[in-house]
DNA sequence: TAACAAAATGACTGAGCAGTCATTACTGCA
DNA sequence: TGCAGTAATGACTGCTCAGTCATTTTGTTA
């Protein structure tokens, strides 16, 4: 019983310090970020931290994780809710460009982790790649499924997902930027219409 | 006389100083790198790096705009040569991909450095995001001209030239990570297909 | 070749920070 | 209320590294 209880305080702890570290990993990067920032963001003392994780990349890699499996349980649930390709895979794109866009702070610290994924291939943390490559993965079983059926031309899955993926990442880094001044919608729009038109049969 | 001789000099030193930065921070990203792994990597002094640079961000963002700057050319010499929207818009794909795959150095500099621009918006150097600016607004040129002339849709040019940039650096990565298996042609040749289709009249 | 100037060097300094741990503050139970 | 065990604290330590500058090396000129 005692147990239960002790597992909802450290989960409790676990949540407010993951929160506290996705703000102020995103506002500074992981390098400027000091765990006094992260206590303070946390209101807690430094020391308290390390009493719930072993090290500041730890802290840093289960936000990663934590933000990862969300945006992608809520993608695949919405996505599944669909029927036929196009809409699920506008149901994809919307899905994860409003999150991206509702998390920019998560998005941050995403997006960064790719660059240390490119600078130390193979020598990060395998989850988070794999929890990457899922979501590609899964648009590209969509695609082929509708490849086989006819549905759209039959180009490589594998690379179309990516595509996608891509664009959708690309529009949140413009809107980011201020480099795009349309409504969130319209680029959603346009995005789709290049790359149906781009695919359909 | 000497001037230009001393300009020489110093030209010759600050290439190689940035040559060995460009290595540098590509293998290790900008906050693991110290000067000392600069300076050897050059063959020179660590203090020698002050008398050309005054701070490490110089060097770093120098080695950067440089890098830009080669491929920018690069990229509006081939462009410019060649007629009809679909043969630039390939040969603007074609250039940039095979620069970044035979620069994957500098490619991680230039990603990462978008990171930096998103976690500080405004604070950074605008004259690198002006010139990672100017070759979407060159493809868009290109496409603003050709839906004038119906030879493709008349869709958004500049949401459609950050596509076509997005997707270009997206196979990068995909290739840089190991997640494409393809020949490098045939990566190329199946984002020219989706995007063609996907604008074309 | 000597005398001078310019360039290069690398030992040193001061600041910043991840991680530690002795001390203090809580909490629950008898 | 007192006591024991658990959680939280933050001053402290050891190390790293950007940037400095007194000293040495190289180059130039007469």
């Amino acid at each position: 019983m005692s147990r239960t209880k002790q597992d909802v305080v450290t989960e409790f702890r676990c949540s407010e310090i993951l929160d506290a570290a996705r703000k102020t990993f995103a506002a500074q990067g992981f390098t400027s970020t000091t765990m006094d920032d992260i206590a303070e963001q946390a209101g807690i003392a430094k020391g308290t931290l390390y009493l719930y994780f072993p090290s500041k990349r730890d802290i840093y890699l289960a936000a990663l994780r934590q933000g990862i499996r969300v945006l992608n349980d809520d993608t695949n649930r919405k996505v599944a809710e669909r029927l036929g390709v196009q809409a699920k895979l506008r149901t994809f794109v919307k899905t994860r460009v409003e999150y991206f866009e509702q998390n920019r702070d998560f998005f941050l610290i995403y997006h960064s982790e790719i660059g240390n994924l490119l600078t130390h291939p193979g020598k990060q943390d395998s989850e988070v790649s794999e929890l990457y490559l899922q979501q590609a993965q899964m648009l590209e079983g969509i695609l082929r499924t509708a490849a086989d059926k006819g549905e759209i031309r039959d180009l490589r899955p594998d690379a179309t997902a990516f595509a996608v993926c891509d664009m959708t990442r690309g529009v949140i880094v413009q809107r980011m930027l201020g480099w795009s001044k349309a409504e969130l919608e319209d680029d959603i729009q346009h995005l789709i219409e290049v790359i149906w038109r781009g695919i359909a049969a």
